[in-house]
DNA sequence: CATAATTCCTACCTTTATAGTAGGTATTAT
DNA sequence: ATAATACCTACTATAAAGGTAGGAATTATG
């Protein structure tokens, strides 16, 4: 029920980029979360192609958000790195239960992934920047 | 950010406890639900060092719960077989962020602990039980 | 044009936590 | 006495997370 170190770091690193404008390197994060250099290219080429980033190569090259911060939600970054935004799959549970639809959990299962997914969804980086959260 | 097959099992489990004086055993958990007898029976332990069930040894033994299934919270069940019901521990983030207080992502996390914490505090055995959920 | 700084790509290794097994002891209804 | 149950402890296997390694492609700049 943990969110992944990739998660921690990715936030982390995004509560950088106040503008899109703005270019980072991995080296300067890096250095400054003291986070692996490689681990976070990694977690970056997730971001990119999760259209979240974009990386521009070369000296004075670095990564820069691809869409305003107001257009990025939680939920879409978090989707970039988890492979999922759900705290239990109610499919897998349906096929443990015997009971197939009579079983009780599948809806608590179900709302709580909504309420999770709702909350994650509602808020953008922006807000994050603007510490509106 | 998944809950484990433990909480999984534990919950399906408990969903057969409609009534306080409703006593089960481990085999037959385990014969309905296809799930493991040993590793059920480490499930209860957990859940009955929480609290929530007590055991009855010898035959027509088993575990019922030690109390109304409306004094019983999701909260509670989930917190036996997870440790937290947190899905990031923000003092270690905190360690990790060089700035500290100045951190913008800390009340972010925060929040979605408490939200999840929230719902799971405010859903009851007893209403799973009576699928007001 | 050479260089150095960067992203980008792929394969691998290490560690940790989850999931599950094994074998047995204590208790108790019949 | 027996059999069915909970209870206890230690171990093993597997999968996922976390992280490394090495290098190729791209590009600004002197």
């Amino acid at each position: 029920m943990k969110v992944t170190t990739k998660t921690k770091y990715a936030l982390l690193s995004l509560s950088e980029f106040d503008s899109v404008d703005k270019v980072i390197s991995i080296r300067q994060l890096s250095e400054k979360y003291s986070i692996s250099r490689k681990y976070l290219e990694r977690i970056f080429c997730d971001l990119e192609s999760c259209g979240i980033v974009e990386g521009k190569r070369g000296p004075k090259g670095g990564y820069r958000l691809s869409k305003p911060p107001s257009d990025i939600t939680l939920k879409e970054i978090i989707k970039s790195l988890e492979k999922e935004v759900k705290v239990i799959d109610c499919e897998e549970i349906r096929l443990q239960c015997p009971f197939n639809d009579k079983c009780k959990m599948i809806p608590f299962w179900k709302n709580l992934n909504k309420i999770i997914e709702n909350y994650l969804g509602s808020i953008t980086l922006e807000q994050i920047l603007k510490e509106e959260v």
